[in-house]
DNA sequence: GCTATAAGTGAGCGATCAATCACTTTAGGC
DNA sequence: GCCTAAAGTGATTGATCGCTCACTTATAGC
């Protein structure tokens, strides 16, 4: 037997670049297989079709991050804490890598659907956070979905106007801004 | 001469859904050509290629939701007034034409680039209006390209959400809670 | 009514691309 | 050193899809 995983990862490496660039109809299983380095035959040895490969890529990766940022909370007991230790885990990720977040910004259509509702993600972690702030009497009472849309939304649409070149810097530079209007949404000083 | 512009606008019309439900990719030619109820012929007389349809959509809307928010704000001095009156027409605006706000949400990718600097567009309006309120005193000094990407953010996000089946309630009933979320994020009370 | 011109039609073409499959290569177990 | 099973290959295929083009239909101006 030979092993595969090295042949795997390589793939999926190729796959996020290109999808992010060009996106993902935009990219063909010929695309994926030149940027690995493999034969195109070989992606059907891993995957069964490319739609496969797109969704596990969005669900091993939106899932991945759903966790770290978890994990990252789980010392923080004020709301104002893991807020703001979860943007700046956020500015870190975006900098390193942005096409893992230009991917699962432009796969949401269409994959969104297949998470499951006991799927750890970015945004359950930030809704049970919020809950969690709101039967201690933190934040205010307001549907917790909502709140964290909004907060999501401070947070990502600036990373999405850098992608589209309009914002201009690295994303660390705008942490300190990001926590303090996150705050400002759920109305903490 | 037969009067072309009521099957323009059949095209249109259709190719705004599908391309909303589906997707532009995943949205052919002769899906539209079948909602219109015309021929596939029939595209290539208003269109040199199903790309210019995508790019013409997107930019005549796009520029036309940027001067509906720009006379809506005309008439408003105060920068809180002016928020809560763009965010006002958004919810109206998102309520009544979902296949719209999505369309122009998944095109972006791509065509965004196509958008000139001079041209009066959302973000634009936006973003004088925060830039005005800065320079009254009105606004605390920051990039008004962040401050305007955040503000948006609040409100963008969760009619993400919605259409994506997260947030169920009409759009209407958050306008309060997305005014004063806006608000808290430029500092103001 | 005749003509010119643009709008509308739909069968068909050429290109593209995901997926297959017969074949080759590699490596772990014996 | 041989066997086996999985990994890797790439030419091929069948289906899809954007776009064309020869033709028909409608209408405004005369």
């Amino acid at each position: 037997m030979r092993d595969g995983s090295v042949t795997r990862k390589k793939i999926n490496q190729a796959a996020l670049e290109l999808f992010a660039r060009k996106g993902v109809a935009e990219t063909t299983t010929r695309d994926i297989a030149g940027g690995a380095s493999i034969a195109e035959g070989t992606i059907y040895r891993h995957y069964k079709s490319k739609d496969e490969l797109v969704q596990s890529l969005f669900l091993s990766l939106y899932r991945e991050q759903g966790d770290l940022l978890a994990a990252r909370i789980r010392n923080e007991t004020g709301i104002k804490e893991q807020i703001a230790v979860m943007i700046n885990l956020f500015c870190h990720l975006f900098d390193e890598n942005r096409p893992l977040f230009t991917f699962l910004l432009l796969t949401q259509h269409g994959q969104l659907e297949s998470v499951s509702d006991e799927m750890v993600t970015p945004v359950s972690v930030l809704r049970e956070a919020i809950s969690r702030a709101q039967a201690a009497g933190q934040i205010r009472q307001a549907d917790p979905d909502l709140l964290a849309a909004m907060v999501l939304g401070v947070v990502v649409q600036p990373a999405v106007f850098s992608v589209y070149g309009r914002l201009k810097q690295s994303y660390q530079d705008f942490n300190a801004e990001l926590v303090q209007a996150a705050w400002g949404v759920l109305g903490l000083t």
